[in-house]
DNA sequence: AAGTGTTTGTGCTCACATTCACAAGTAAAA
DNA sequence: TTTTACTTGTGAATGTGAGCACAAACACTT
């Protein structure tokens, strides 16, 4: 396929894949295909063809897709392939839960920082990680940590992620309700949980 | 504007103009031009124009939309103008988190249900709300509780959604990394936050 | 009454995403 | 070697959503 602009839908899908290829493997599973990868994922298969395709061939006409080698370049193509690390900002209750989640560790992410501006929070540990005074996030450039979730109250969201941003932070998992103005440099993908559960009753 | 059906995007945003209808409610702002309240939300304000419009004229011209209102027409439009109340199934560290979570109230949803498998669990407290073992799922219909939190590990997210669908629950916000098979009477959303914060290096 | 400022509601166009349909390629059997 | 049965990769068609531009409508001034 000649080049084209990869959709962003197609990137959104691009974790699930790789979820699925790892999974795969964990079954000793050498090869799928686009069909039954489909009905796994609950997707239909010409999607999921196109998808890879963006990026290349990646199977094998009359075989289907190898699932090491598959899991491997899309880890290379979202740059998972080596371990990010990641900052939590707001160890309260969700961010707190987020600090033990077992997902993020398949894709190689870990939250390597925790940071609070409640001095009575500051310096406890969640898991192994020390809770750090919300003024040492500018410490995060020197880490070398380019991601973040953003786990505070709504009243404060703004003015974290601008810190974020002013120290040298590329991606933003925004888990409160409001939008985050500015910051151009910044990926900034929104995930509203109430919302999303406001949704629902709408299909009743 | 003549009948049409209605965008599953423009009903994913109904509870961002809910939300922020509400906000300006305690501003005491009786009014509010698309293109203000586009630049609060993000968005373009023909967008918002037209996501209105789809349920009929909410504002009047030369003015903006009627704050009060608008939000209470949206929050019929949504089922939300009376209150709901929603299961958690999966009692872990990130459903305990959602309990306590202020984000629903606003929407006048409230977790009214806490079930889980552990026997350790079962009969502690969450805030104010029992949990119980999961096999009385099935009280849900008596208890007209029509939504459900899927907060489960990921081996039991399917059986879960299986055990849901038979105690007539008609959305399910999923929150396991699984496709949750089966049932089309049911509306599932799925948020798979590893996935959403595996995305973020690609743009780096 | 007429004119000026705004702002909504919407037909139209364009961009993006999904799905189809099939040629090209592979593997294994005949 | 030929045939058969699959499966990928992709141009083209279809479907869906976003954004533009403007007429219609309102408020307020002159």
């Amino acid at each position: 396929m000649k080049y084209r602009k990869i959709p962003e839908e197609t990137v959104r899908r691009l974790p699930m894949y790789l979820r699925a290829f790892s999974l795969l493997r964990t079954e000793d599973i050498q090869t799928i295909s686009s069909r039954q990868l489909a009905e796994r994922l609950g997707l239909n298969s010409p999607q999921i063809r196109k998808d890879l395709s963006y990026f290349g061939a990646f199977g094998t006409r009359g075989v289907g897709y190898p699932v090491e080698s598959s899991a491997r370049r899309i880890r290379e193509i979202l740059k998972l392939n080596t371990p990010q690390k990641a900052a939590l900002v707001g160890a309260g209750r969700l961010g707190t839960a987020l600090v033990a989640y077992p997902g993020f560790s398949l894709f190689g992410l870990e939250i390597a920082a925790v940071f609070d501006n409640n001095p009575k929070k500051v310096g406890r540990k969640i898991g192994p990680v020390k809770i750090e005074d919300a003024r040492r996030i500018s410490t995060l450039r020197k880490r070398t940590i380019r991601l973040a979730i953003l786990a505070v109250p709504a009243d404060a969201a703004q003015s974290a992620a601008k810190t974020l941003a002013g120290a040298g932070v590329k991606g933003i998992l925004n888990l409160t309700p409001c939008h985050l103005q500015g910051n151009r440099r910044v990926k900034v993908i929104d995930v509203d949980l109430a919302s999303q559960l406001g949704i629902l009753p709408y299909y009743m």
